[in-house]
RNA sequence: GGGCCUGUAGCUCAGGUGGUUAGAGCGCUACACUGAUAAUGUAGAGGUCCGUGGUUCGAGUCCACGCAGGCCCA
């Protein structure tokens, strides 16, 4: 029986499959972890996906990178428990139910019990699992898949409720608000969701002012802002400008009054709000009435200098005064000078931007007192004014005899037309036309035009939407903002900018996490309040929730626990049916909302252990994780969240090391979807490539956290070159080890110092390789550490090794020698096997039994699994730099000699006498003569001659170093490097033989030392030679008869060669040959040659003058000859 | 609109701290090898390093402004 199973063609996908199927009978997952019992952890976390939809090829990327650590890890020595986890709460799911069930939001409570609703969510959400269970098996992501976290689990709900709690206690939960887009007509807040289906954006015309506010203390002078939204300038409580713009002061006249007045306003943004033929114009000249304005820049200044200046409200009304430092001009990083006037106005109740800077800036907003005391904006939530506005407005009417299309009395000034009236009706005039006139007529408008732009609308109503404050439960992450940002740059971020950048300039800027969703399916949250929300109690677990039920009961506001027994469920409805008891004994209802479904996956470090309630060992064990991987567009998402919630409640990271991979993108750099037909079937590819192609292409082809452009032909790529080559290579061994008997066997090797050069060279490049992968893989760099080992396989192993050791292997029987090379190619195969392990799990687990089940039969102790071994560290003795040096230069010089034989058309078979090689140093010399005989064999030359200063024809030429020059010399380098390239013969002689020399620059004397001169060897005079790397290397082209006729023997012996082949001769069988007389060159190469033709080809004689009767011609390039082969 | 990433040969990608002939693989062309053979090797052609300015003796590399593509957030 064979040791080494042969293989004519392999089966990839077929490989996967049997090797998966291995693994799962013998539980080779299982036994990885279980072996490391003990054993220092490394601690993965799994960032849930959601399987109510199918995995695509992306997930295979993200997958494979969780993946690959882990096993390495375990190789490693460390245990990695894996715990796999679903995320199952969220928007998509509820719409997708709503889309099967053909129902709307509004439909829940009356078409659907918000119970059923929710069952069907539960039913949705894990439809796909066994998809995602068959990818994750197939493409070998080992994770464990029989007890993942699920996040609509009791438990993991329970769990979440604690951490709220926790966050509770700390003052960190609260109920504030936010500006959100929210439908006056439909009475509802919108997300950002809705609000980006196809159609809601819609170009409308709306009235747009330029309005003048009044700087305080100046005589007519104002800072002039624009808005699209005049219902928003009653709310106008700052204006904000950019502090490194310009801005300009600039006199002219009002258009609607014709007052004299000068306005402040970005500089570059006079061209759009002054009348080019204008300019010239002299203020003097002005008559109320013109059509041309004059204007005239009076000031110059920076924005910065704008900041603190003071303004007077446009609309003074009683009531909504506010304190200082309200109507003053701050900055805000978002003011540009695209549009406007270059200066915002500001309403903190109805834009997100508006409200962040000035919160940031400490100004108050417009707002009016409830009966409650509560502040709330001067329009309610069906669009309109309050009567405090509506007043003011009615009175001004009245005061500039404005008429309209109707009577407005203080309830009718809707901000948009959610009235829905005929905009065409005579007299028409909404809201935001009666703002304009009013402040035209009191100098306070300076532009007003109608202006079409893109506004949102409510896709239910179609109606315009309004951004309105919604109330809102929210973490005060700003609270901790200091802490976030310190521990963050504990993480090591790959890529590094993604750590600095993009999370690092996120958490600058953070605002408090908003956690509210106003939803029916996800994690409910905990928040009980009485009805005048004097008192708050949060609830941390299902049996303080059940000790507050009995209270509730004792006083008859419930009549039992629906929280009893197995089968409990914290979702809506239930959670909502509880009413609980204050300190007064008052009813206490749960706020409705839902908590954001990021906290869900956020929280998963404590909760996939159900922790603080069980498992605080395991969960102790494994926080904070040591690695996660996820794509970059969760950094704001689960990063944050991980990152935030271990800062807040356990100050600490939430992971050491992260991978925020990119996109998988399809061959053209296009988003792949699955409505454009461009999606790549991940199921398919893994039937037609197998897994591991696609893993190592994925992970070689680009960094991960770069894009992938994904192509076939790259994955077919990788197999053919990569995978093809090592299964050559493999293929050559089992075909020699088996005729030869070879096993391995450890206790009985040639020792690596007694092998020969070849050999100790591979294993030296094999020990620097292991050490690559390992310093790669420590700092998470994949891409490095598989490009590695493929130009290990690819080029050094088979290109070199396997071609210059081949004859080891087929000649004679088995000696010393023969067995290093077996022994040598058979460590290097077996180390290929771990180093891939990480990243072609099936394919080198495959390899690997097909290497070691010889050993293993001969009574060895082999693992069971490449993936149950441990770490073969690289041997540092092992490794030759001056033997890899010295090869290199072997592949240099025959490459060159390759390039020279090619441009005198002298095919290698025709051996030459010799090559030359300028020799610079002693050790160069060395290095090169030791790999002599090997140069000699590869491009078929007798000798090498080295020509050194001694020779007197060595030619050298200096250059610059200008690397340690340009330090030195700065801007006089041209000047050094002009004399160095002007040095002869002489000059380099000289630097050599003293170490240095003076050399003048325009005067200056300076000396150079050896090192700062590069010297090389130019040419050779009356010789073609070619040069790279340093190296350059002469051809000797001459051919004597000798050589001729060695080229003519070994031409013959290729055609006999040839012949044996056709005539389907084996390797063993003996032939004769005759061969007729053809010339006196020919046949004397035949004699003189006659020995060594006969033992290339297995002849027993070779006659030159026998019976060529029904011979073959054979084409000699240059003639004919005519031959018979017989096989004895 | 803001933040971040990417842009180098036909394609996919390398190119520490700036240093003078910008590399690899695939593809292409030619040749060689024929005891790894449905393999393999060698050589060759192929470049406006996205653009424009700037800093510097010297820029693919540093700076500024753009352009194109992408992600996230508004």
């Amino acid at each position: 029986m064979k040791k080494y199973q042969e293989f004519k063609q392999v089966d990839y996908p077929g490989i996967g499959e049997s090797v998966l199927s291995y693994w799962q009978e013998n539980k080779i997952f299982e036994k990885s972890v279980e072996n490391r019992e003990g054993a220092e952890t490394f601690t993965f976390f799994e960032g849930p996906p959601s399987a109510n939809g199918t995995p695509g090829i992306h997930h295979v990327m993200a997958r494979t990178l969780k993946d690959i650590f882990c096993r390495y890890k375990t190789l490693k020595g460390f245990q990695v428990k894996r715990k796999g986890g679903w995320d199952t709460h969220g928007l998509p799911v509820e719409l997708q139910v709503e889309k099967e069930l053909g129902i709307t939001k509004e439909d829940i409570g009356k078409k659907i019990t918000v119970e059923e609703y929710n069952k069907k969510c539960r039913e949705t959400v894990m439809r796909f699992k066994n998809e995602w269970d068959d990818l994750t098996e197939k493409i070998g992501y080992w994770v464990d898949l029989d007890d993942p976290y699920i996040t609509f689990d009791p438990k993991y709900i329970e769990s979440l409720w604690s951490l709220l709690k926790r966050l509770f206690e700390k003052d960190l939960l609260y109920k504030g608000y936010t500006i959100q887009p929210f439908s006056p007509a439909a009475g509802t807040g919108l997300s950002s969701h809705e609000l980006n289906q196809p159609g809601c954006y819609r170009d409308v015309k709306d009235t747009s002012i330029t309005a003048q506010f009044k700087v305080k203390g100046r005589e007519n002078e104002y800072i002039i802002a624009w808005t699209t939204t005049p219902w928003t300038l009653p709310s106008n409580s700052a204006l904000a400008i950019g502090e490194k713009l310009d801005y300009v002061k600039v006199k002219t006249f009002n258009p609607y009054t014709y007052q004299e007045q000068t306005v402040i306003l970005a500089k570059a943004r006079m061209g759009a709000l002054f009348n080019k033929k204008a300019e010239g114009l002299k203020i003097e000249d002005y008559k109320p009435g013109d059509k041309l304005i004059p204007f005239e820049i009076v000031e110059e200044f920076k924005g910065k200098d704008m900041l603190g200046m003071e303004y007077e409200p446009l609309f003074p009304i009683e009531g909504i005064a506010l304190p200082s430092p309200a109507f003053t001009v701050i900055s805000a990083d978002y003011v540009t000078t695209e549009d406007g006037t270059g200066i915002v106005h500001l309403a903190k109740a109805f834009g997100a931007d508006d409200f962040r800077a000035l919160v940031q800036a400490g100004v108050p907003g417009v707002f009016v007192k409830d009966e409650q005391g509560n502040e709330i904006p001067v329009v309610d939530k069906r669009g309109r004014f309050l009567p405090v506005i509506g007043e003011y407005l009615q009175a001004k009417m009245k005061e500039h005899e404005i008429t309209a299309h109707k009577e407005y009395g203080v309830d009718d000034f809707y901000v948009k037309n959610y009235l829905k009236e005929d905009e065409n009706a005579a007299d028409y005039k909404n809201t935001d036309v009666i703002i304009s006139i009013i402040l035209k007529n009191e100098n306070k408008a300076f532009k007003v035009e109608k202006y079409e732009h893109s506004y949102p609308h409510c896709w239910r109503t179609d109606m315009p939407v309004l951004y309105y404050p919604l109330e809102s439960w929210f973490i005060k992450t700003t609270a901790c903002k200091d802490r976030l940002v310190e521990l963050n740059k504990t993480i090591n971020w790959k890529p590094e900018a993604t750590g600095t950048g993009r999370f690092g300039n996120w958490l600058e800027n953070l605002v408090d996490w908003n956690l509210s969703r106003s939803r029916f399916w996800g994690t409910p949250l905990p928040v009980w309040r009485n009805e005048d929300a004097t008192e708050t109690k949060c609830i941390g677990s299902i049996a303080e929730l059940n000790e507050e039920i009995g209270k509730s009961i004792e006083k008859g506001f419930m009549t039992e626990s629906p929280f009893k027994g197995e089968e409990v469920d914290l979702h809506r409805p239930y959670v909502d049916d509880v009413i609980l008891v204050d300190s007064k004994g008052q009813k206490m209802f749960r706020e409705p909302d839902l908590i954001d479904v990021w906290f869900d996956s956020g929280a998963m470090p404590y909760a996939q252990w159900h922790y603080p309630f069980e498992n605080e060992e395991i969960f102790k064990a494994n926080y904070p994780a040591d690695y996660i991987a996820e794509g970059v567009d969760q950094t704001r998402g689960w990063f944050f969240t991980l990152h935030a919630i271990a800062v807040m409640l356990f100050d600490s990271v939430a992971f050491k090391n992260v991978i925020a991979n990119g996109l998988v993108l399809d061959k053209n750099g296009n988003k792949m979807s699955k409505r454009l037909g461009n999606a790549v079937d991940p199921f398919k590819t893994l039937k037609e490539y197998g897994p591991d192609a696609l893993r190592w292409y994925m992970l070689s082809n680009a960094n991960p956290w770069d894009n992938l452009k994904f192509n076939l032909e790259g994955v077919a790529e990788v197999q053919r070159r990569f995978f093809g080559t090592l299964q050559n290579t493999y293929n050559f061994f089992a075909l020699y080890a088996n005729l030869d008997h070879f096993t391995y066997d450890a206790s009985k090797m040639v020792s690596v110092s007694e092998r020969p050069e070849l050999d100790r060279w591979i294993i030296s490049k094999l020990q620097s390789l292991i050490g690559e992968v390992e310093n790669s893989m420590d700092s998470y760099d994949a891409t490095r550490a598989t490009r590695a080992i493929m130009n290990f396989t690819v080029d050094q192993l088979s290109n070199w090794y396997v071609r210059l050791a081949r004859k080891r292997f087929w000649r004679g029987d088995m000696n010393e020698d023969k067995q290093a090379a077996y022994e040598t190619l058979y460590e290097c195969l077996t180390t290929i096997c771990q180093l891939m392990s990480s990243f072609a799990p099936f394919y080198a687990d495959w390899m690997y039994k097909n290497l070691t089940d010889g050993a293993k039969e001969a009574g060895q102790e082999i693992a069971e699994s490449v993936h149950l071994t441990d770490w073969n560290a690289a041997d540092e003795t092992l490794i030759n730099k001056d033997l890899e040096t010295s090869m290199q230069l072997a592949q240099d010089i025959s490459s060159l000699v390759h390039s020279l034989r090619k441009k005198d058309k002298l095919k290698v078979r025709q051996p030459l006498q010799k090559i030359l090689i300028p020799i610079l140093s002693e050790k160069t010399r060395e290095q090169i003569q030791h790999v002599e005989e090997l140069i000699k064999s590869e491009v078929n030359i007798k000798g090498v001659e080295y020509i050194d200063d001694a020779s007197g024809i060595l030619v050298k030429s200096a250059k610059p170093n200008f690397p340690l020059l340009g330090k030195r010399f700065g801007p006089k380098m041209k000047l050094v490097a002009a004399a160095i390239n002007q040095w002869g013969q002489e000059e380099i002689a000289n630097i050599e033989r003293n170490g240095s020399v003076e050399i003048d620059l325009d005067g200056e004397k300076a000396a150079l030392s050896l090192e700062e001169v590069l010297i090389t060897s130019q040419d050779i005079p009356g010789w073609s030679v070619a040069s790279d790397n340093g190296i350059t290397v002469a051809l000797d082209v001459t051919l004597t008869n000798e050589l001729k006729q060695e080229g003519i023997a070994r031409d013959l012996v290729n055609r006999i060669q040839n012949l044996r082949k056709d005539m389907g001769l084996e390797v063993q069988d003996k032939i004769t040959i005759k061969v007729a007389k053809l010339n006196e060159q020919v046949d004397q190469a035949l004699v003189n040659f006659s020995e060594y033709i006969q033992s290339e080809t297995q002849a027993l004689s070779l006659s030159v003058n026998g019976d060529v009767a029904e011979g073959t011609v054979l084409d000699m390039d240059d003639f004919e000859l005519k031959v018979k082969v017989e096989k004895v």
